[in-house]
DNA sequence: CAGTATCCCCCCAGATACTG
DNA sequence: CAGTATCTGGGGGGATACTG
């Protein structure tokens, strides 16, 4: 294997979690276990495409599970891997930070998707 | 101000820190005050305009100071604002995470540049 | 030293169509 | 439903030269 050479250590973190969806991916998942059409109704604006790319790196960096049920019509659910939970802190403290961010930008008015806050809550 | 739409809040906090440089330059700023110029050196693959316009939108986004020393030759130095300091726990899990994960994947040979570390730990 | 201004290439990611 | 394959365009970001 050949050895990279970083410059600071976050620059590791950011190849694992630096990805254009990762980390919005990396939260849902932390709401527990989802299918993949879950995902995608969750990130209207990924193509199926960067989803399945995304989802494919998290994977081989370890992150996240593939889980398929043989079985017509296809079942495919993903979910935070035990190395994958290591990540669980940093992901809560991101999306807190970016509660109060908005709070701070726009005032306390509703801000986020309802539907997605919702479900965001239930899992 | 238009209000912008989020699906998730995470995606709040990535408009702010997710762009290619952001965190990187962030996590140097945790350890002091820099000069650009040092900033430079801390980053040896970032060109001078994605240094400069990088720096502009965390201070727009209102989590660096830019001080601005009235002399020639002209010196100006970068800080965490107060805001800014409100990430410095996520910075410094992402660093952590990125040792961690460095270890893992190479083993406990030394990967991150000497002379970086040092500069990391001096200040 | 810090920062602009241009030019321009490359590739990321979108759109679309298709498979099992 | 989950995932591939192919084509394509726009813009992110590099290289370079220049200013105060």
């Amino acid at each position: 294997m050949q050895k990279k050479k970083y410059n600071i250590s976050v620059e590791a973190t950011l190849e694992v979690i630096g990805g254009k969806w990762k980390c919005v991916i990396l939260c849902h998942l932390t709401h527990g276990k989802k299918r993949t059409s879950e995902l995608k109704r969750l990130m209207p604006n990924i193509t199926q495409k960067m989803l399945t790319q995304q989802l494919r790196e998290l994977e081989e960096d370890g992150v996240i599970n593939r889980i398929v049920y043989q079985q017509i019509p296809p079942k495919v659910e993903y979910e935070l891997s035990e190395y994958g939970r290591s990540l669980e802190g940093i992901l809560n403290a991101l999306c807190d930070w970016g509660e109060k961010h908005i709070t701070k930008v726009y005032g306390d008015t509703f801000s986020v998707l309802e539907e997605n806050i919702l479900n965001d809550h239930l899992k």
